[in-house]
DNA sequence: GACGTGTTGAGTCTTACGTCA
DNA sequence: TGTGACGTAAGACTCAACACG
């Protein structure tokens, strides 16, 4: 099903504002970053025996989130190496690096499942309204059928046979036929149906197209 | 200042895959 | 060649610290 845009590279290109630099716009000063990093770099057992004071959180700074995300731009995981040269240049742990990778890529995945989610919400919604629309039309179509035929027959000017709604099967138009006079004559050895004027193609026979969302 | 909420760094478990005996 | 044990990487799920309104 073609339902969505080329994803080849959406959620490659997705890029998620970094809400931290905003959202926190007291980050630590300076000094206060290098004890952080320091601690960051130190505390590498601290979290395996519990008895420690318990681990603050890492902050990363701006520079260091801009890094990682303009890496991240550029290839989404990280071979050993990049992930310990990455880590020696933004002064963190190996490990952080491949964390902070590992959330980014869980949460780019998030953030485009929830667009896709919206997305398809959207296109329901548009296929459900095109969906009454026919339906309605249909019932036009119907209430057409029943009433009396307004074609009058150009040779005896008698009201013609009523006309008849018929769905092609191979194009699904919806398409009017009546038979004259003329045909019945010329069917005596079978029913043949003339098409003397089809529902607007544009209507039934319209294909299903996406929203343009 | 307590509280609810969103963000984000990190721990743990599961799964898929490759390697080797 | 098939198979089970093992290591590794990535994802899924979750927790907790923190910032903010």
């Amino acid at each position: 099903m073609a339902v969505f845009p080329p994803t080849g590279s959406s959620s490659l290109e997705l890029t998620i504002s970094v809400p931290g630099f905003s959202s926190y716009p007291s980050l630590p000063n300076s000094s206060d970053q290098e004890e952080w990093m320091t601690a960051g770099m130190e505390d590498e057992e601290d979290s395996s025996n519990g008895s420690g004071p318990p681990r603050k959180k890492l902050r990363l700074t701006k520079e260091q989130s801009r890094l990682l995300e303009e890496s991240f731009r550029q290839h989404h995981t990280l071979n050993p190496k990049q992930k310990e040269a990455l880590a020696m240049q933004l002064k963190l742990r190996p490990r952080q690096v491949e964390v902070w990778f590992q959330n980014r890529r869980a949460r780019s995945k998030l953030k485009q499942t929830e667009m896709e989610c919206e997305y398809l919400k959207r296109w329901f919604g548009s296929l459900t309204e095109q969906n009454r629309r026919l339906q309605r039309e249909v019932e036009e179509l119907r209430a057409m059928k029943v009433g009396p035929p307004t074609v009058l027959s150009p040779h005896s000017c008698e009201p013609l046979p009523a006309s008849t709604l018929t769905m092609c099967p191979r194009c699904e138009r919806v398409t009017t036929t009546t038979t004259t006079t003329l045909d019945r004559d010329r069917d005596r050895g079978g029913p043949t149906k003339t098409n003397i004027s089809s529902a607007p193609a544009t209507t039934l026979s319209s294909k299903v197209a996406t929203p343009a969302l």
